[in-house]
DNA sequence: CACTCATATTGACAGATGTCGATATAGAGG
DNA sequence: CCTCTATATCGACATCTGTCAATATGAGTG
């Protein structure tokens, strides 16, 4: 049975671990999973997939309906999730909207499992 | 409107993507979509967590039930949704199961993220 | 064998989640 | 202003999920 430290960090930024022995902290759990049930479904997966793809990697939700197999609505629900995971980013643009990856952020999704 | 050619990769491995745009399919999706199922949630996380920072790099069911602030049939039952997600690795000795990372299984599912 | 300890399984239940149909909003064009 | 068209929001519903208490399994020990 081996005594393990747990971290907290309280700001934004768990960057580059100190040393010894560390775990996350329960905070730090919540947030991360947050992050993972934006991605534990296989329309979003696909989503983004689809519109990493797009040409101009952009896509509107017109163009996302059809190949899901889904109502408009219930794409509408999933971007919105994506959005708030900061893992899409959406421009109005006339009657359009447009979905777009934000720039990084599944490869910083991706350091999170490393630095598990 | 882009047309985008779905790939479905029938078999388990799906490494390198050829060229050309394409897109994830409905089965390859479910099967990504399984694994951040596994990771969607906090308690599971830090269950990764504690066992990739403990002793020998193995944990028993006895030292993740305190931690957690859980009873032991939960963290049972996560272990057992991390097990069969490929994630950790369960092995008994007399009375006790301990429970290890999968070497690499953390990176390749990061490595997903990377080839959405 | 009887007893204990570590772990797994079961059954129940509250709460979260994915989906849809209906409706609201809002920009573009007549 | 009225009407399309694209998107978002709402309400409802079935299903999935996390948790616990109770119980089963199974190895070690007297």
């Amino acid at each position: 049975m081996t005594t393990l430290q747990i971290v907290e960090s309280t700001a934004a930024a768990a960057c580059c671990t100190p040393s010894g022995m560390q775990v996350l902290g329960t905070e730090e759990a919540q947030g991360k999973a947050r992050l993972f049930k934006a991605l534990a479904d296989p329309n979003r997966l696909r989503l983004l997939s689809i519109v990493k793809a797009s040409d101009g990697g952009e896509a509107c939700v017109c163009d996302l309906t059809e190949p899901l197999d889904l109502g408009q609505p219930t794409v509408s629900h999933h971007l919105k999730i994506l959005v708030d995971a900061g893992l899409l980013h959406r421009e109005k643009r006339g009657t359009w909207a447009y979905y777009s990856l934000v720039p990084g952020a599944l490869e910083r999704t991706a350091d999170v499992l490393s630095a598990l």
